[in-house]
DNA sequence: TTATAATATGAACAGTTATTCATATATTAA
DNA sequence: TTAATATATGAATAACTGTTCATATTATAA
């Protein structure tokens, strides 16, 4: 039974990296969290260097917080954006080197 | 103009490197690469280890050769399964220390 | 050649999800 | 309070995808 919860363990946490991953997969996703590699942004300056419409940068941006790849702050009127944690970062920038286009935003 | 043509290759990096998490986003596929992290292996082995059906699975295999995670050798009637390079391996060695899950399989 | 084992394939269905459009909320300025 | 700016939200739709079921292919054994 020990064996048994351990399996479950594992299968939870084998959905918890899918997470990570399904976060990273989509080309409008990646794009957002790529921006924020160099530090906090808010809204309207991620939308300048992701393009696309406001509603679908702010549901995209819903979905990355709920699934804690991104954090959120408030200033005035503005929220400002940034990665989580160091997971996130490593893997992304690895993935990033790996395609040879580091630091091209 | 060279500006421009840097940008479609960005974005197709962007493209690329997605391609290579959506691999990893579902629960059935990353379980198949990461009982492939120790070395090839037999579809019916694979089999054994992730659970399911032939059928789904076969179509999983060929969805991560399709997209280059994996790569397939033939020895008489089996076909042994492998990672086909090592940009995967790392990418999924990172996701499984960050959730404290190495070397389970 | 026939039978069996291993693996692949195609069509269909169900569930998921990214985007759009319209509208709402919240904060600051006037 | 009113107007303007920044951001979020809900519903609807269209596209995508993982699984299943039935069947096909390929290779070995008898």
């Amino acid at each position: 039974m020990k064996e048994q919860q351990f399996e479950i363990t594992q299968a939870e946490n084998i959905v918890r990296i899918c997470d990570v991953f399904r976060m990273l997969s989509e080309p409008s996703r990646l794009k957002i969290v790529v921006s924020l590699l160099s530090g906090e942004r808010c809204v309207h300056d991620i939308l300048k260097v992701v393009g696309g419409t406001q509603s679908a940068l702010s549901h995209q941006l819903r979905v990355l917080k709920d699934n804690r790849v991104l954090r959120v702050r408030r200033d005035g009127q503005n929220m400002f954006y940034s990665l989580a944690d160091d997971h996130v970062r490593q893997i992304v920038e690895l993935g990033l080197r790996h395609s040879e286009c580091a630091g091209v935003i």
